[in-house]
DNA sequence: GTAGTTGTTGATCGTCTGGTCAAATCCATG
DNA sequence: CATGGATTTGACCAGACGATCAACAACTAC
């Protein structure tokens, strides 16, 4: 039993070895359709050993789930009920949107979580994120009741964010069916609609 | 072998039924995580009989994700090149909001193919989707080169629009995990906060 | 260098799962 | 009511998969 918990340089070599083939296999695959034959090539690792360092296949992905919330909540709250309510969000806007761009693999990870009923993260969702999302849509709030924001209702305003930004990242293959790109070239021209977008709705009507 | 298509009352009722079972299970659990057994239960049927009337599981997937196809690209389909610009476009997110509450469950098999990179249903997207999303986008273009409809970018305005509509059946398990509302009450707060954000992003400034 | 701990893996187990099959049952038609 | 096709299912199979374990290899501390 790891009383002192040694986590000796091969632990930790091996154990975010896991984590990133993990990531990896579980963001395309989700977790039922992800093997522990899959992580574990991907990992350069046997099977066997995988399980030497995280006690089953659902113990990996609980992980993933956990250490990727708070980095994913991160851009949410730095929004700061002291800067320009308009620049702001499109701000929040653009930092998730980047999100997507750069960790797209985090973001569907989270998205097979969800749409399957989140069955192993439920109370992440009404407990943290919950709490972050009301102390922040409190903020939204008191800029549109100061007349500094056009008046909309906060929580619908977080959703609409999260879809649109994190939809680039989720349906990618849908995006890029139809758009076509050769590369990222598409994300310039979402972060201009976006930021089109949200200024227009924004923006109190003088 | 069906040289002549029987199709009895009895194979028309049998496969509706397998249809139903099949989008229940099959958008809750994705295709990788839905298991026969699950589905044949869920009919009332054995699972022999299931493989009776459909040759494979796939098969049965696929099924569902074509005929459905259809049905959920009608509401882009019906937008009116000789309407009003701002009104088009602010009743097609209506209608895909409707959608995203009566039928939640087509919404999440097709974001289950999709975030997992449509491996069986590419085509359709790259041919009969794109096709469509080219024509529309063209039609708003040419409303936004009239000045009827301010500049956008007409394929990233389709895709906030899926995005934002479809999120209230995908990621319906979030919403209620945050908001804790008791039946749909909701999306009537989520159709005015769409309605004001679209009509502000799209009404061209004077 | 050697003892003891940590790390690694081939072989294997039990279960689940998609799919098959032969036998049984149902049912429309003459 | 008899006949033949349509329908149904219990039993079964082969492969995949998560997990275990005993034996072996590598590393660390003395």
């Amino acid at each position: 039993m790891n009383h002192a918990k040694p986590v000796t340089r091969i632990q930790r070599r091996n154990r975010e070895t896991i984590r990133e083939a993990a990531l990896d296999v579980f963001s395309q695959h989700g977790f039922r359709g992800a093997t522990l034959d899959q992580i574990a090539q991907a990992a350069g690792l046997s099977k066997p050993n995988l399980l030497y360092y995280f006690p089953s296949k659902e113990a990996i992905h609980v992980e993933l789930l956990s250490h990727l919330m708070t980095d994913w909540l991160e851009p949410l709250r730095a929004l700061d009920a002291n800067g320009d309510p308009v620049q702001e969000i499109v701000a929040y806007v653009l930092r998730k949107l980047d999100m997507s761009q750069e960790l797209p693999r985090e973001s569907r990870l989270f998205a097979n979580e969800i749409v399957q009923g989140a069955p192993r993260i439920m109370d992440m969702i009404t407990g943290e994120l919950k709490e972050l999302v009301d102390e922040k849509a409190e903020v939204i709030r008191n800029w549109s009741e100061a007349g500094r924001l056009a008046p909309v209702n906060p929580y619908h305003l977080i959703f609409s964010i999260w879809s649109t930004t994190q939809h680039y990242a989720d349906f990618d293959i849908q995006v890029r069916g139809i758009l076509q790109p050769t590369g990222a070239e598409h994300f310039d021209d979402a972060r201009a609609f976006l930021t089109h977008m949200y200024t227009a709705a924004l923006t109190p009507s003088a």
